[in-house]
DNA sequence: GTCTATAGCTTGATAGAC
DNA sequence: GTCTATCAAGCTATAGAC
């Protein structure tokens, strides 16, 4: 490995970074290559060579977090899936699998932060489909499947569409949350004192697992999630 | 009235329609004025002449629909402080308060339906701050001081950050479900039958009242809630 | 009020030197 | 791998005819 393609990783990162905290900002279309290029302090020429084209470098931002975050997720969902031999997963414990890999990834810089979070819930509230739709396809579609099953599992008494809006809420919910935080700052006109990533998972999950519970249709189910849960 | 005045509010409208259309699928900067004006069977001239500039037209398309919609809130809101004397409000009466006019509008075409409910959602996850905050101000605010004061005294056993939690994620559903019912679909691979307006408010104050009760931090009153509730 | 024409700038992508 | 220079196309806004 020669220092020629260190400093290129390098170089690449850096223009990575510049391109997630503008997109995070402005969106797509808001964001030239001029600009990323001058907060990356690279010259423009080097944005399609290293990603081929303005889309190929958002797509890369992607790339580069969602791997972990899905494995994370799927690491987890078979732990998951070990412990409970026999008997349905916990609905509790399927939310957290989805939603704390992401959670941590948002409070954490090192990992995109904010910026990435809000390219995330760009991609959730997909307005632009056509340019969006492959990354969806890419890196949300497979994960959508695997949760649906097991929320499926743990909620019996629900209908498919029923999982299908719990599970379509629950991801809204999530991109929502880990994109506005400051949205709620300025809603407070002050600064609030949550910063921790742990109390944010823990927060959504509650109101994640109230929603679903607490929407149950039959009466009977009802008193027995109470308990349970 | 002269015909031509007719004219011109019919070319104004027509303006608008084609602007709210596009920037509902692209995005802010994602639409240029000239696919407006092609969409609208006019020449570009004639948008920064009506609107001033691209801000104003996006400024103008808010100003049509908003204020019946807040209309409407302030209407109900009314009504339900004559309904409740001496007691608090309900927090589900609140909470179609809040939802109900904006879904019954993002149903009706004549309202603006899903175009427009997808540019309330971009201006509720607003990445772009500079840009959005004159209208989260304009119209998102001060029905948000209301609101917020309304749930305070419905959930008398929370505490202010609390409360404020909970406005924040419910504007967020409510946004959200609006603007991403087709998204829904996709998601379950296939068309889903229901359309209804009311359905989707009676559906979306369930799940809002269940995460908001549920997630009551005193066991005393998650009590009292199941019984009022 | 509407259209035509155009000014002045910015855009994404590429070619070629180093 | 990086930089400089440039192209062709797109952009918003405006001026002036009708």
């Amino acid at each position: 490995m020669s220092s020629g393609r260190i400093a290129a990783v390098a170089t690449r990162d850096r223009i990575l970074d510049a391109a997630e905290h503008l997109f995070a900002r402005r969106g797509y279309y808001g964001v030239s290559l001029r600009a990323i290029a001058e907060e990356a302090g690279v010259q423009l020429g080097l944005l399609p060579y290293h990603f081929g084209s303005k889309e190929g470098l958002y797509a890369a931002i992607f790339e580069r977090r969602m791997g972990r975050i899905n494995a994370e997720r799927r690491v987890r969902l078979e732990a998951m899936r070990k412990r409970a031999v026999g008997r349905p997963p916990a609905l509790d414990e399927i939310l957290e699998t989805l939603v704390a890999p992401l959670v941590h990834a948002s409070h954490d810089p090192e990992r995109g932060g904010v910026d990435f979070a809000r390219m995330v819930n760009d991609v959730v509230n997909f307005g632009d489909r056509e340019r969006v739709l492959p990354l969806m396809v890419a890196h949300f579609d497979g994960m959508a499947r695997e949760f649906m099953e097991a929320m499926a599992q743990a909620l019996p008494d629900r209908s498919r569409d029923d999982v299908l809006w719990a599970y379509h809420f629950s991801v809204g919910a999530l991109a929502f949350a880990i994109a506005n935080r400051d949205h709620l700052e300025r809603l407070a006109g002050r600064t609030l004192a949550d910063g921790d990533a742990d109390g944010h998972v823990a927060r959504l999950i509650a109101w994640l697992v109230a929603a679903i519970r607490g929407t149950a249709p039959a009466g009977v189910s009802r008193i027995r999630d109470r308990v349970a849960g």
